[in-house]
DNA sequence: ACGAATCGTTTAAACGTTTAAATAAAGATG
DNA sequence: CATCTTTATTTAAACGTTTAAACGATTCGT
């Protein structure tokens, strides 16, 4: 790489010392520096086409605007949508991303934050793992500021934005309710991700409140990874056993695609045979032949709100911000009991 | 944010100076430096939580250890699906990854380069957008290493990894004609980008090869930011005019989505009344009634082999490399004119 | 006309590293 | 024992910025 253009060049090459030059090209002490020279060290900067050396006025000032973003999975659409969003927010405020996934790793995400922060980012946005909450000490006790995206810890203290996923799991199971369903079956990870198991817990309570029968016995969890061996299981288990379930709530896209995959091969008929909600969304949802119906987040406000508040620490507010947004019900076809697909066998 | 501690930290705990510290914490003069002190040292860094200033490190030595990705639309699954291997790619090797989004946008490419430049990348791999080549003088002119990802200009001469997309386009083609397609139309971006002029190409010889008739006559542009309307404007006088095509060859995931849309919409049966060839993929296609078929990108050896030869290229050689990569059809259901689908109506 | 205020600019230190060169102390050589 | 080597460590400059403080030269007020 060549050699850029420093301050030092400017100045030699207009006469005058380093510090002139920054002022003038940082547009301070304005008042007090000739108009003459102003407008020739700006020239000459043109000319030799200077650019900031971040690093150095990184190091300098202690100020990267650069943040640094960690979701689970970047090829994950929610994940990439997301990074999108925050990206656009970044930029409109003068900053730059970095981004790592962590795979739902304790360790990966602990190298991840550490690699930022020895590169200076000014702060994280992240999406925490399992066990996540010593890094997160970490982080508050040396004063990173961070926000936390699409996850949090009740019992610890920090700024999030997250869906409200008691609601989330509540909605999407009376709308199967007022949809006709009876016997609501739902599949979830195995983890103790508070945000999954809040999904569970509103899929619970809506049962209880509707005085819909089966409860615990019709929630069954499967882990990460194995997921499409699991999803073929815990379907077939819900579907076959002595009472069948008729509506399945499946707590996240990835479920929801392994499930599709395996009615499809299996022929069932949705939503005759078994009617189905997500609790999140992707593209392919719409393509199925009974579209289906699931619940939405709102992702640019998410991403949005995230940026906003770290940004906000990042500068002087050091104030906590806690949001839950709503999610919104989106009904396709899936879901309705009375709907006859276009599936004829 | 915490003071985090140096190498002066380090050094006046222990006595020495932190030119020593710097010695035994890079593993450097190892054998010129006593047992005792190093350990004495380590002990120390351990104890005071130490982690290098990649900041200060970078300004010293000009290296990063970071590089700069800019893709069209992180939140394009295509996008998205590279980036993720880049990312582990890189990380494998020491390195974090910056990134952008262009939009197909030149001015905020050109944007993007530069901070990244700015922040002391080490190399970018990047999708050029249309007229991206003035940036890339630029950046060859500058020595800043980089590669090109997805896209190229046969007319300029740098490295680069994309997909042999004229044989993506011959491939599909053929495969339709093969399949009983008599006339095939193509929807393509209206661009100048020489991957999409190139799966046009494709197109056309082998539409030539095998005496199809029609010709260009059966292909239709439409723009990126009127995609839906256009679509749909395009998909229908395909099919509406005098005589209509009987197989669609898209361009992109994109115009597939829409196209998709657009047939689910107006009830048209896939294959039968029409069949559909994909050059791309995303998710959605396996869910579609007539599961489809699709051109398949190697999206891992593309993003590897970009990672590999920019990191290469950073470290010492300094050669050109093109990669040029097969296309891998993928035959479901969509293109199969003697399919019956089990859609009914 | 003299000290004070103002103006335009420079000096110099600092941020946290790296690294060539210098140095002091100890050991080997003849 | 004088000299040369080797060993272990330090010195000091540098990377490209920023910024408080200092500076000399004008201009001002009385």
């Amino acid at each position: 790489m060549k050699k850029r253009t420093s301050l030092k060049d400017i100045a030699t090459r207009v006469g005058v010392s380093t510090a002139l030059v920054s002022y003038v090209l940082n547009n301070q002490k304005e008042d007090r520096i000739s108009k003459e020279v102003a407008a020739r060290i700006k020239a000459v900067a043109k000319e030799l086409n200077y650019r900031t050396n971040q690093i150095a006025k990184g190091l300098k000032t202690s100020k990267t605007f650069t943040i640094g973003l960690i979701v689970a999975d970047i090829s994950n659409s929610f994940s990439a949508s997301l990074a999108r969003i925050i990206e656009d927010e970044a930029d409109k405020n003068g900053y730059t991303v970095l981004f790592g996934s962590s795979d739902e790793n304790d360790i990966k995400l602990r190298k991840l934050a550490h690699e930022m922060i020895n590169r200076g980012v000014d702060g994280l946005i992240l999406a925490p793992t399992e066990n996540a909450i010593e890094l997160l000490l970490e982080l508050k006790e040396t004063e990173v500021p961070f926000v936390l995206l699409d996850r949090y810890f009740p019992q610890f203290r920090s700024s999030y934005v997250a869906l409200d996923n008691f609601q989330a799991g509540y909605m999407a199971t009376e709308h199967a309710i007022e949809s006709g369903g009876k016997r609501i079956g739902m599949i979830n990870f195995r983890s103790t991700h508070f945000h999954l198991e809040e999904r569970t817990r509103g899929w619970l309570s809506a049962l209880r409140e509707h005085k819909i029968p089966g409860g615990k016995k019709q929630l069954r969890l499967v882990r990460e990874h194995h997921l499409e061996s699991e999803v073929q299981k815990t379907v077939n288990s819900l579907l076959s056993q002595q009472e069948p379930v008729d509506t399945l709530l499946l707590a996240s896209n990835m479920i929801a695609i392994h499930a599709l995959r395996y009615i499809i091969e299996k022929r069932l008929k949705v939503p005759k045979d078994i009617a189905i909600i997500v609790i999140d969304e992707t593209e392919a949802f719409e393509f199925f032949y009974a579209p289906l119906t699931f619940i939405r987040q709102p992702l640019q406000e998410m991403g949005q709100t995230a940026t906003r508040i770290l940004l906000d620490n990042i500068s002087h507010n050091k104030a906590v911000s806690q949001v839950n947004l709503s999610p919104e019900l989106v009904v396709k076809k899936s879901s309705l009991h009375h709907y006859s697909s276009p599936l004829k066998r």
